[in-house]
DNA sequence: GTGCACTTCGTTTTT
DNA sequence: CGAAGTGCAC
């Protein structure tokens, strides 16, 4: 396929800063890939010169597929094609020394900072608890710290010196003595290190010769001071973005980040695409004129050559369950008919708690579905727990990792020596590991107490033995067995099916540990520190979707849709509540919020997601959590869509539609199943 | 120190 | 209504 005049000339310009504005489906991915390897083949910059910067890691493999495609592995994978936050993590280790932050340092996720954060609040600052629930308080300080830090503020950097500040404080000083970073520190830690440092700074900036930025908008303060000391040495870069794309304000993102641009470099190069080359036009209609409604900071029309396609479809139902069974009926009909593969489908929501109802009606209806962005791999129980043990036989001083494991499997370790522990800690002033070791701390405990801790510490002696030694292939091997860890599951899950699933994740853990050992596949062979480390820090950053080939009905949050295109894609929960959701409304209870025009947003990138058919759906009750059911009314997002450009079927009515068809099909296929079976 | 039964509380979005 | 957290009894 040919590249359009706009993206040729988006593709051509390399000579200075260049903004594209890249509407939803206008090819900018296509533009990235192939500007990457224009750069190499036209311009010959050395692959390992260029870097591109995406937001998910997903978008990150999609581009190296791509230029993999034109270029081949071996020089594809010399660029540098990853997430900011791998980017930070990739410059920190390298920058270590400079840093002073050990080379195996722990990344914390967010429930582990949430963890820190209570136990600083509790210990420190109980007296903000008094009027407020304690989660409350916790996840307030732990959203005012990220905000901080995509600010690029540190705690000595914030004049007013509340209790808030000084959490951060303390938190931060943990954090460093524990030798451990949070997923913000990755990039935080990384720009202040090329802000202060400009050594470091020069080094990585005449490293770099171009610079590739996607999904522009979504850059937070911080993130575009890293990319200004990056690209400070040649001033060569291209941003993509789409201001009516942007969906991550709260969590600091600046689409202003796209007018500072224009006056940070005076020379910066702007080009449009506006030609969408996904949907139809009934689509891209609704998509424009819903997201006019909206202020805009460069002004873009997207126009389409392709054909009409089917008008947008808006069903009420009454209930959210009758509405999960309607789009399981729709598309069961619509695979019937058409053949189409059930990842052609996608089912989009606002909040993660939507996809209940749908998750019940699929498999009531035996259809494979996929829900992108649950609870994933890393964020299990299991895998949490065997991930602390590799960590604790790498490093024992990590507190974090050793207080998880101490008691698991259960051995008699609970808060009262964990407590003598934590003190004998404060007075030497060291390490849990070394308080454990030190013969001052077993004068406070029972005998059985003791016990318990010996057990541990010969246990972990034991385990670090396989280090020392190097039998780490072995230890990957035998882990399980000799911590006695599935004996454990088996005790503590109460369904056979889940117990199963966990011995399971955590055998498919250990292998890939033991495969990065062995050196499987060409690559080098690694040490046990080594693998868990690339396992730990790296993959905990990506959210796994493991069955994402497999054929499946895709169901996922409006966020993690971003990026993504379906031929088919139905939307729900059109309501007042959900989509504007309840807590972006400009009410009494939100006083000073108004997120609407990003609620907008959102659905505007629903609608841009779809190429063929799109049907929105809305429930006209709401079943409290009391049981009661409450009236419910219809986003004011419908009523912004072109009536010319829809069908609105109200309650009751569907069947009387253009999809009347769908019964007999689904009798049909009824029938066609019953002779089967 | 562990396990059970009871309460409480609550619902955005994520690297 | 359902999950997670607290308190109480072994």
């Amino acid at each position: 396929m040919q590249l359009n005049q706009a993206q040729q000339e988006a593709v051509d310009y390399v000579d200075g800063p260049c903004l594209v504005l890249a509407g939803a489906g206008s090819g900018k991915t296509r533009v990235i890939t192939t500007k990457i390897v224009s750069l190499i083949n036209k311009h010959f910059i050395a692959p390992q010169q260029i870097c591109a910067v995406t937001f998910t890691n997903k978008a990150a493999a999609e581009m190296r597929d791509r230029v993999k495609q034109e270029l081949g592995s071996e020089r594809s994978s010399l660029i540098t094609i990853s997430t900011f936050h791998s980017l930070g993590l990739n410059i920190l280790k390298e920058e270590s020394v400079a840093l002073g932050l050990g080379r195996n340092f722990t990344l914390f996720d967010q429930y582990d900072s949430f963890k820190l954060i209570k136990d600083i609040v509790r210990e420190k600052f109980p007296q903000i608890l008094v009027d407020n629930s304690e989660k409350t308080v916790v996840e307030e300080i732990a959203t005012d710290i990220s905000t901080w830090k995509t600010s690029l503020l540190r705690p000595e950097d914030i004049a007013v010196r509340t209790i808030r500040v000084q959490v951060y404080e303390a938190y931060q000083a943990y954090l460093s003595a524990c030798n451990a970073a949070d997923f913000e520190d990755l990039i935080f830690k990384t720009t202040l290190l090329l802000r202060d440092n400009q050594a470091v700074r020069d080094k990585w900036s005449s490293y770099y010769k171009y610079i590739l930025v996607d999904e522009y908008q979504d850059t937070n303060e911080t993130q575009y001071q890293l990319l200004k000391y990056l690209t400070s040495k040649n001033k060569k870069f291209t941003v993509v973005g789409d201001d009516d794309q942007s969906i991550y304000a709260w969590r600091g993102a600046r689409p202003e980040n796209i007018k500072v641009l224009s006056n940070d470099f005076p020379d910066l190069k702007v080009i449009k695409l506006e030609q969408n080359y996904r949907s139809t036009q009934h689509i891209l209609n609704c998509a424009n004129k819903l997201i006019s409604n909206n202020e805009h900071i460069f002004n873009k029309t997207l126009y389409t050559k392709s054909n009409v396609g089917k008008k947008v479809q808006i069903m009420e139902l009454r209930t959210q369950n009758d509405e999960a069974d309607r789009v399981v009926q729709l598309i069961l009909a619509h695979q019937f008919r058409t053949h189409s593969q059930w990842k052609d489908y996608a089912v989009l929501y606002r909040s993660n708690s939507q996809s209940r109802p749908l998750e019940k009606a699929f498999r009531e209806a035996r259809i494979p579905c996929f829900i992108s962005g649950g609870s994933s791999f890393f964020e299990q129980v299991e895998i949490k727990d065997m991930l602390s043990w590799c960590r604790v036989i790498c490093n024992p001083y990590d507190d974090m990792a050793l207080l998880r494991v101490i008691n698991i499997p259960r051995r008699g370790i609970g808060h009262e020596t964990i407590n003598a522990l934590f003190s004998q800690a404060k007075a030497i002033g060291k390490s849990l590991y070394e308080s454990a070791l030190n013969p001052n701390v077993t004068k406070d405990l029972i005998p059985r107490q003791k016990k318990s801790l010996g057990e541990f510490v010969i246990l972990l002696t034991k385990l670090r033995q396989y280090i020392l030694n190097g039998k780490d292939k072995e230890l990957a091997d035998e882990l399980t067995e000799l911590i006695g860890y599935n004996a454990y599951i088996k005790a503590n899950t109460d369904s056979k099916v889940a117990t199963e699933i966990k011995i399971k994740n955590v055998k498919i853990l250990l292998s890939w540990i033991s495969d990065l050992i062995a050196g499987k596949k060409g690559d080098t062979p690694l040490s046990f520190l080594e693998a868990v480390d690339k396992l730990g820090l790296r993959e905990m950053m990506d959210r796994k979707n493991d069955d994402q080939d497999n054929d499946a009905v895709q169901m996922m949050t409006l966020h993690a849709s971003k990026g993504l295109e379906f031929p088919y894609v139905f939307l729900v929960g059109m309501e007042e509540g959900s989509l504007p959701h309840k807590n972006s409304l400009p009410t009494e209870e939100n006083q000073g919020v108004d997120n609407v025009d990003e609620e907008r947003r959102l659905a505007y990138v629903g609608i841009t997601r779809a190429r063929q058919e799109l049907t929105l759906l809305l429930a006209r009750e709401v079943t409290q959590r009391n049981g009661v059911p409450d009236a419910i009314h219809p986003s004011r997002f419908l009523k912004e869509l072109p009536a010319e450009d829809t069908e609105y079927y109200p309650l009751g009515t569907q069947a009387k539609t253009s999809e009347e068809q769908y019964k007999s099909d689904i009798d049909e296929a009824l029938k066609q199943l019953e002779s089967i079976l």
